[in-house]
DNA sequence: TCTGGGGTCCTAGGACCC
DNA sequence: TCTGGGGTCCTAGGACCC
């Protein structure tokens, strides 16, 4: 059976979606027709370009650049802030009605997704009658466009909607590989990244048709096992599945990047705190516990460090997950000052793991009572609604995200 | 008025065991 | 009285993705 892979992307996600937002309440101006930026708050060293409009595209200005560069490439930029609720909520929206079309759909990110009709083709059997109508009816319902690669499997399928934008359908079929993506650079070919582009170049291989010609042993020397990976999705191979997502992450993390370079501890473990509590909820969502947790910093050279440990037993608490991102803070901390501070919980089960004494069990079931009425009052009031006393002076930073939400 | 945030995966190296 | 080697687990750091 022919299998047949969709990826669907949406086209500049965040700045068509700010604009949708902005059209329907009264903004006279569509967005994506003048030079514009969505960009994160400078005044809280945040000010990077998250998405770009087609026209400040032309004027060079790149995406993760800092709104300070954006500007000086067009003084005339219009720059407007992220709206990460009504994002989240068009990517429901749109991946709801997308998942009408086959139950086998994986939600790649926020504004990506696989669909696979191959269990489906005998409804579907002419997929570009099927894609041309997705095309048209995202861009009726919703007021945003599309891209949708058609391909035999996920990774050309990916490859195949990064061509030509937006508002586009392309198709990548094997017989199609030399022609259609041979040509490309080799760095845009999904994963290889800056560092693996530039050690390609080294050794003479631009385009991604010079990777799926390349000697292996040659590859093999400078990437290691990545090699014959590499080389495989430089021929348009992959047999990675389409996953109809509900399976759980593999870490949960936190991170923020402070106001400015924090020195002092106490003020540090606040954020910590802070921290705590929302991957703790986050992860009593989904009724896991993490054996492993890691503190993650950046210091004002912007170099990166972190600090992780085992637990003896899995937690899903706030209360133990400060204690124990305090400790780890203890031994790692360099005493530098702090650009970014996070939390990361990983290796999840299901259970805590030690067998508890009737004593303990009796605590435990009490404090995860506790815990689950805070969790109910934070839900409702936002982060930060319930909080030890020690967090209430001085929480600038923390009352400032409330806002936001 | 430099450089966001949330993820996944890989590798190297150390500790420890047999 | 010169220290092998395989396996496993853990940690730190980094590359890459959107």
């Amino acid at each position: 059976m022919k299998k047949i892979i969709f990826h669907i992307d949406v086209n500049n996600a965040f700045l068509s979606w700010s604009a949708v937002y902005l059209l329907q309440h009264g903004y006279q101006q569509d967005i994506r027709t003048i030079p514009s930026v969505i960009g994160g708050d400078e005044t809280k060293r945040k000010g990077v370009v998250l998405a770009k409009s087609p026209v400040a595209k032309q004027y060079g200005i790149i995406t993760a650049e800092t709104l300070y560069m954006a500007r000086k490439k067009c003084p005339q930029l219009q720059v407007f802030s992220a709206n990460y609720q009504w994002y989240r909520k068009c990517s429901e929206n749109l991946m709801q009605y997308l998942s009408q079309y086959t139950p086998c759909l994986e939600q790649f990110s926020i504004d990506e997704c696989f669909l696979d009709f191959t269990g489906t083709s005998f409804l579907y059997k002419d997929y570009r009658k099927v894609a041309e109508k997705i095309r048209k009816e995202v861009k009726e319902k919703f007021g945003f466009t599309v891209n949708i690669g058609i391909a035999s499997n996920k990774l050309c399928a990916k490859m195949a909607s990064d061509f030509e934008k937006p508002d586009k359908i392309h198709t990548l079929f094997q017989e199609e590989i030399p022609t259609k993506m041979w040509p490309l650079p080799v760095g845009d070919l999904f994963m290889v990244g800056k560092r693996s582009e530039f050690k390609l170049n080294q050794l003479g291989i631009y385009t991604i048709g010079d990777l799926a010609n390349a000697p292996l042993s040659l590859l093999k020397r400078h990437f290691k096992n990545q090699a014959f990976f590499l080389q495989e999705a430089a021929r348009g191979i992959d047999s990675s599945k389409v996953i109809a997502k509900s399976e759980q992450n593999k870490c949960i993390s936190v991170s923020e990047t402070l106001q400015y370079d924090y020195k002092d501890e106490a003020k540090l473990k606040k954020i910590l705190l802070y921290q705590a509590e929302e991957v703790g909820r986050a992860l009593r969502e989904q009724r896991m516990y993490a054996k492993s947790i890691a503190v993650t910093y950046k210091n004002a050279m912007f170099k990166s460090y972190s600090h992780q440990m085992t637990l003896l037993n899995a937690t899903n608490l706030t209360d133990e997950i400060y204690k124990n991102a305090c400790l780890l803070f203890d031994q790692s901390w360099r005493e530098d000052p702090i650009r970014n501070i996070g939390i990361r919980l990983s290796d999840f089960t299901m259970n805590t793991q030690e067998q508890l004494s009737f004593f303990h069990e009796k605590e435990d079931k009490l404090e995860n009572k506790v815990q689950e009425v805070i969790d109910k009052i934070t839900k409702k009031y936002g982060t930060g609604s319930l909080i030890p006393a020690s967090y209430k002076e001085d929480s600038r930073q923390s009352h400032e995200k409330l806002k936001k939400r």
